[in-house]
DNA sequence: CGCGGCCTTGAGAAATGTCAATGCGAGTGG
DNA sequence: CCACTCGCATTGACATTTCTCAAGGCCGCG
């Protein structure tokens, strides 16, 4: 099913601006909404009590839905710091909850946004599935552009916003390792990339990467 | 919030009988049911078309839901195979929206345990973040250990029915890797182990090793 | 009893982590 | 506007870990 953004932009009820750095959310705070990106980018975070340490869960950016953890599991998993200037959306539990009554394409919208939530993590999942790093990095060039392509961006440009520590934490790497994995996948042919700006210059290379049983 | 199981049970209208090694359900079968597991355990795995590979998405146990993807998804995202004879009690989804318009329980128990699926599959990332084999093991044992404690059984002791290739498959390294480290395990005095019988002899050596970063 | 799959163990190859030095760039304050 | 600073990124050398390949033992099943 597709996603009616006019209708989510209806019903927002508050425009949140959060600058680069600044968290939109943390893991403590009471959720009352869910959140449409209308620009920018933020990454979810968790952190674990008692250190510095925390790990990287996801990124988010443009369209995405973000707060359906907590509207799920009645708390945030998780806190969401912009990667640049953003801007969201806000559409409360108390005004989802009126239109559910009344709109079944608000209820169906909804389920589908839960299912699309899961599809996610279980992609995410499948990413740290394998051990190469290069591997790994591939796997998140073809899942990051697909998500630009699918609301209207280039689908071979990309300008990432993160840090490369951030990838490497998300990727379950050192961010050492990612400096390395990016030459090595600019050696092959599969990526060009200068400063934050990459571009995917043969997918196939890149799929093969990800699924090497596939070469032979 | 407490799973009701009688409920669920008394829900029931179908209950299956899976021998060791068969498909309680494949990737491509209609859903038509959620399904509580009344005794033995399975796992779900991807399969990849094209090739023989596969990948363990998780395993499950008794009392453990499993079909929740289906409804969540509209189609099932993996094959279910029986690790030991299994026994599986089967509600099915109409039964089920039947009694939503009605109990405000079953609802509530629903999303609960919608909650849980999700909590589960972040848990199992989390796993595979830490790239050290020990580590992976260590937050298996405690993850596995836990799961069957909540249940009523020993929170010491585990039979695993699952094979070590399994385990290796579900963690993301090499069956090699995994007699190694159960092997390193058993030498530090965190854990017991002959043949499929494991037991923990301290939590606190285990917690340690998932979290290095406590020791010093 | 024999077969086949799983598990263990060893040795060497490949990949990542660690540590350290240097370069680079965005943001800060003068 | 410039200089400074701090964090991030890159690169190299070496340590650690896992993978790969191979051999042998064990166990369940026909």
């Amino acid at each position: 099913m597709h996603i009616n953004f006019d209708l989510l932009d209806s019903l927002s009820d508050n425009t949140l601006h959060v600058k680069k750095g600044t968290y939109l959310y943390r893991k403590a705070d009471a959720s009352t909404c869910i959140m449409l990106i209308h620009s920018g980018s933020l990454k979810t975070v968790y952190s674990f009590q008692g250190t510095q340490e925390h790990r990287v869960d996801d990124f988010h950016i443009k369209k995405d839905i973000i707060g359906l953890d907590a509207m799920m599991d009645s708390y945030y998993s998780t806190d969401a710091v912009a990667l640049e200037d953003t801007i969201v959306k806000a559409v409360s539990y108390e005004k989802l909850s009126h239109c559910t009554s009344r709109s079944a394409e608000v209820v169906e919208m909804l389920d589908t946004l839960k299912a699309r939530f899961m599809s996610r993590k279980e992609e995410t999942r499948g990413i740290l599935n394998n051990l190469r790093a290069e591997a790994r990095m591939a796997a998140f060039f073809i899942s990051i552009i697909s998500r630009m392509a699918n609301i209207g961006y280039s689908n071979q440009e990309i300008q990432l916003k993160m840090t490369n520590k951030d990838i490497a934490n998300f990727l379950g790497v050192k961010g050492e390792t990612i400096s390395r994995a990016k030459r090595s996948l600019v050696k092959t042919g599969a990526i060009a990339w200068e400063k934050k700006n990459f571009k995917i210059l043969d997918f196939q290379i890149l799929n093969q990467i990800v699924n090497p049983r596939f070469t032979h």
